[in-house]
DNA sequence: CGGGTTTGACCGGCGC
DNA sequence: GCGCCGGTCAAACCCG
C-alpha cells in the first residue's frame, strides 16, 4: 500500500517540483509523511515520527535527492544516548535544504551543552528537546508558509497564462468580428467592450503590460477594426483624454495627434495644444460614443464642497435646469494635464446632501488624502463597467434584465432593471440623465426608510444607455448617523474585496476577499517596496490578470465569508469605536499612501486592499474640517479623512480643496 | 503678483 | 433648422 503511494511521488517529484507542490496541496500532508516513511523512515522503529517530519516530507517531495533521513526517535522518551543526539543533528544539518543556516546555528550552540553534561541529565535532554521541537515547529509553520506562498504564486502565474490566452483570442474575435460586422453596430461588439473593459479596468501599472497594451493597441488601429477596444481602461469610451489615460505609454501614432500634453506639464496648456487636444477628443468622441463612467457620492454635507483630498479649481458654474442650486465645475490641478473632473451640486431634495460627480481617471500620483476617494471612484467605476459586462452577457437576450443580486466586495451589490434599481435614491435625476454617461452612485446618505435601523452607504450606479441596461447598487453597513464615509485607499478593493462573477464567466472580477491582517501584512510589504520608488503610473490600474488569480487563490479559501465578515465587522465597529483616538486616521494614510487602485493588486500576488469606511458619527465632511476646523470636531473629524498633517491641501491658500460654493447661498 | 473664483459668452449635442 | 441645455472658456475680479 505503501508502495502505492510512493510511485506516483516519486515520479512527480522528479518530474517537476511545482507539480509536487500540486500533489501535496491536493492531497495534504499525508502523501508527505508517507514519502518522508518510505525515503526516509523505513527502518524506524517508531511510526510516530511520521507525524513530526511532515515538512521534511515535503521538502523530499520538492528535492528528489534528498538524503536519508536517520532521525532517531527522540521522542521516545528515553532519554537518548550520546549517538542519538549526534544523530539527531546530523539529521538536522543535512535534511534541511532551505533553512540550513538557520539550523547550523542552533546545532553549533547544542554541542556544548552536552559535552558540558556528558551524563546527559534528562532535564537538558528534554530542555534541548524542546527547543529543538520548537524550532522545528517555527521552522515547519514557515516551510508551510513558503510552501502557501509558493502555491499561490503559482496559481497567479497559471490564472494570467490563461487570461492571457484568453485575453488574446477575445482580442482576436474582435478584430476578425469588426472586420465582418463592419458598419453594423451588433450586440456583440458590446458584449466584447465590456469585456475588454472589464479586463483591465484602469491602468496597467507594469510597463510590460502597457507595452502589451501598446501592441494591441498598434495592432487594432493599424486593423479597421480599431475602435473601442483599444481604450480597454477605465477610461474606455471616454470623450477626453481616453486613449492617453488608458495608455500611459502611448503609441506615436496617438503621441503625434496628441501634442505631447502629458510631457507638457504646462497648464493650462496653450490655446493650439488645447485646440488641438479637443480636435482628439472629438475624433475620439466620434469613435467612442460611450463616454466616460461618472461615480456620483452622495453625502450629508454642510459644507460647500465634499473634501476628498485632492486639490480642485473651479472653471464654472451653471444653473442646471430643475435644481435652482447651481452646479460648480471643477478640475482637478495636481497634475496639470489630469482629466479628472468634478461637479458638485446640492440635491434639490434635501440641501444637506452634497452630490459630488466624478468623471475620469487621475493620471498622476495622488496625495496621500486623495487616494482613497481616487480608488473609491475608479473602483466604483469600475465596478460599472464591470457590471455592464456582467449583465450584458448574462442577462436574457433582452434588454429587460431582472433584478438580480450578487455579493460585491462582500457586501450586497444589486443588478436590477435599469427602469426599476432596487438601491436608486437618486434625488436629482439632473447629475445622472446624461444620456451617455453611466453613472454609479454612491450613496453615503442614510436612506430615510432605513436610516433608523440599518443605516447603510449605498452604492447605485444607473446605466442611462440602452447599452448599459442594468443599474447597480451596492450596500454595506456602517456605522449609524452616515454622513461621510473615511476614504481610505482602495476602498472599493477592501480587504473584503469580494467581487462574483456571478453573472459573466468571463468576468475576471471575483472574490477577492482578505483578513484585516493579512491586507495590512500585504500592504506594509506593498509600501516599503513602492515607498521610495512609487510610479506616477495612473491610478485605476487593476491587472486583471492578478484580480482573476487572486480571486481564485482567495476564493478557496473555505473561511473565506467568515474571515470577511469578521474584518467587515471589526473594522467597521472598531471604525467607530476604537478609533477615537486617531487610530482611523494613522491607518488610513498609512493603508492609501500613494497606493493607487490597481498598484493594490499588482503590489501584492494577492488582490489585497484595504477597507477603511470608517464612518463618523459627526454630520458634516472634511472640508468643514479644513474650512472650520473647530477644535471640538478635530479627533472626531480627523476619523473620515487623514490628518491635516497629511493633507496637502489643508493650507488655507489651497482653498480648491474646499471652495466656496455659491450654491449655499441657495440653502 | 500669482492663483483661484466669478460669470457671461460660447460651443456642441440632442430633441422637436 | 431651431431652441434648449449641459459643459467649457476666458476675461474680469478677488484675495492673500
Amino acid at each position: 500500500m505503501i508502495v502505492s503511494f510512493t510511485i506516483p511521488l516519486i515520479t512527480f517529484g522528479v518530474v517537476t517540483s511545482v507539480t509536487v507542490i500540486h500533489i501535496h496541496e491536493q492531497v495534504g500532508n499525508f502523501f508527505s509523511s508517507v514519502y518522508a516513511n518510505i525515503k526516509g523512515r523505513v527502518l524506524l522503529e517508531d511510526p510516530e515520527e511520521s507525524k513530526e517530519t511532515d515538512q521534511e516530507g515535503a521538502r523530499a517531495c520538492e528535492e528528489p535527492k534528498f538524503p536519508p533521513m536517520e532521525l532517531p526517535s527522540e521522542r521516545s522518551g528515553d532519554g537518548g544516548s550520546g549517538l542519538k543526539e549526534e544523530n539527531r543533528t546530523h539529521d538536522y544539518t543535512v535534511a534541511d535544504d532551505e533553512d540550513g543556516p538557520r539550523k547550523q546555528q542552533i546545532l553549533v550552540e547544542e554541542p556544548p551543552i552536552e559535552e558540558a553534561g556528558p551524563s546527559t541529565s534528562a532535564d537538558k535532554k528534554e530542555e534541548v528537546d524542546d527547543q529543538l521541537e520548537s524550532t522545528k515547529a517555527e521552522m515547519g509553520v514557515v516551510r508551510e508558509e513558503n510552501q502557501r506562498l509558493k502555491r499561490s504564486l503559482h496559481k497567479i502565474m497559471n490564472e494570467y497564462r490563461t487570461l492571457e490566452m484568453q485575453f488574446q483570442d477575445i482580442l482576436k474575435q474582435g478584430t476578425k468580428r469588426k472586420l465582418v460586422d463592419k458598419g453594423n453596430g451588433n450586440e456583440e461588439d458590446t458584449v466584447e467592450e465590456s469585456d475588454l473593459v472589464s479586463l483591465s479596468l484602469g491602468r496597467v501599472p507594469s510597463n510590460q503590460r502597457n507595452d502589451e497594451k501598446i501592441k494591441v493597441y498598434k495592432a487594432l488601429k493599424d486593423d479597421e477594426g480599431f475602435n473601442q477596444e483599444l481604450t480597454l481602461g477605465l477610461e474606455c469610451k471616454s470623450k477626453s483624454g481616453s486613449t492617453t489615460e488608458a495608455l500611459p505609454n502611448p503609441s506615436p501614432e496617438n503621441s503625434s495627434e496628441v501634442p505631447k500634453e502629458e510631457a507638457g506639464e504646462t497648464w493650462p496648456p496653450s490655446k493650439e495644444t488645447q485646440k488641438a487636444i479637443r480636435d482628439t477628443e472629438d475624433e475620439v468622441a466620434q469613435q467612442n460614443p460611450m463616454k466616460k463612467p461618472r461615480v456620483c457620492v452622495r453625502a450629508r454635507c454642510d459644507t460647500p464642497t465634499m473634501n476628498d483630498g485632492c486639490q480642485w479649481r473651479k472653471y464654472g458654474q451653471k444653473i442646471a435646469k430643475g435644481n435652482p442650486c447651481p452646479r460648480a465645475y471643477y478640475r482637478c490641478t495636481i497634475a496639470p494635464s489630469c482629466p479628472v473632473r468634478k461637479q458638485v451640486q446640492r440635491c434639490v431634495d434635501d440641501m444637506s446632501i452634497l452630490i459630488t460627480t466624478y468623471e475620469g481617471t487621475h493620471n498622476h500620483t495622488l496625495p496621500p488624502s486623495a487616494t482613497a476617494m481616487a480608488s473609491t471612484t475608479s473602483a466604483a467605476a469600475s465596478m460599472l463597467l464591470s457590471g455592464s459586462s456582467t449583465s450584458l452577457s448574462a442577462s436574457a437576450p433582452s434588454s429587460t434584465a431582472t433584478t438580480s443580486a450578487t455579493n460585491l466586495h462582500g457586501l450586497n451589490f444589486y443588478l436590477s432593471d435599469g427602469a426599476k434599481p432596487r438601491q436608486l435614491y437618486l434625488s436629482n435625476p439632473a447629475l445622472s440623465s446624461s444620456p451617455s454617461h453611466p453613472t454609479i452612485t454612491l450613496d453615503l446618505t442614510s436612506h430615510p426608510a432605513s436610516s433608523s435601523s440599518s443605516p447603510f452607504v449605498r452604492f447605485t450606479s444607473n446605466y442611462n444607455q440602452p447599452r448599459y441596461p442594468s443599474s447597480s447598487s451596492l450596500s454595506f453597513s456602517s456605522s449609524s448617523e452616515i454622513n461621510a464615509l473615511s476614504w481610505s485607499n482602495g476602498f472599493l478593493t477592501n480587504n473584503n474585496n469580494t467581487i462574483q462573477p456571478t453573472y459573466n464567466s468571463r468576468n475576471i472580477l471575483g472574490n477577492v476577499n482578505f483578513g484585516r491582517q493579512q491586507v495590512e501584512n500585504i500592504y506594509q510589504s506593498y509600501m516599503q517596496k513602492n515607498n521610495s520608488n512609487i510610479p506616477s503610473v495612473p491610478q485605476g490600474g487593476v491587472p486583471a490578470d492578478t484580480i482573476s488569480a487572486a480571486t481564485k487563490v482567495i476564493t478557496a479559501d473555505p473561511n473565506f465569508q467568515s474571515a470577511l465578515a469578521a474584518a467587515l465587522t471589526s473594522f467597521i465597529g472598531g471604525g467607530v469605536r476604537g478609533n477615537q483616538g486617531g487610530n482611523s486616521v494613522g491607518e488610513s494614510p498609512s493603508l492609501g499612501q500613494n497606493l493607487k487602485w490597481g498598484e493594490v493588486f499588482a503590489a501584492s500576488n494577492n488582490s489585497s486592499s484595504t477597507l477603511s469606511c470608517s464612518t463618523s458619527k459627526v454630520n458634516g465632511c472634511a472640508s468643514s474640517f479644513l474650512n472650520k476646523t473647530p477644535a471640538n470636531n478635530t479627533q472626531t473629524k480627523s476619523l473620515m479623512f487623514p490628518p491635516p498633517s497629511s493633507l496637502p491641501f489643508s493650507t488655507p491658500k489651497s482653498a480648491s480643496a474646499s471652495p466656496a460654493d455659491n450654491s449655499d447661498t441657495t440653502n
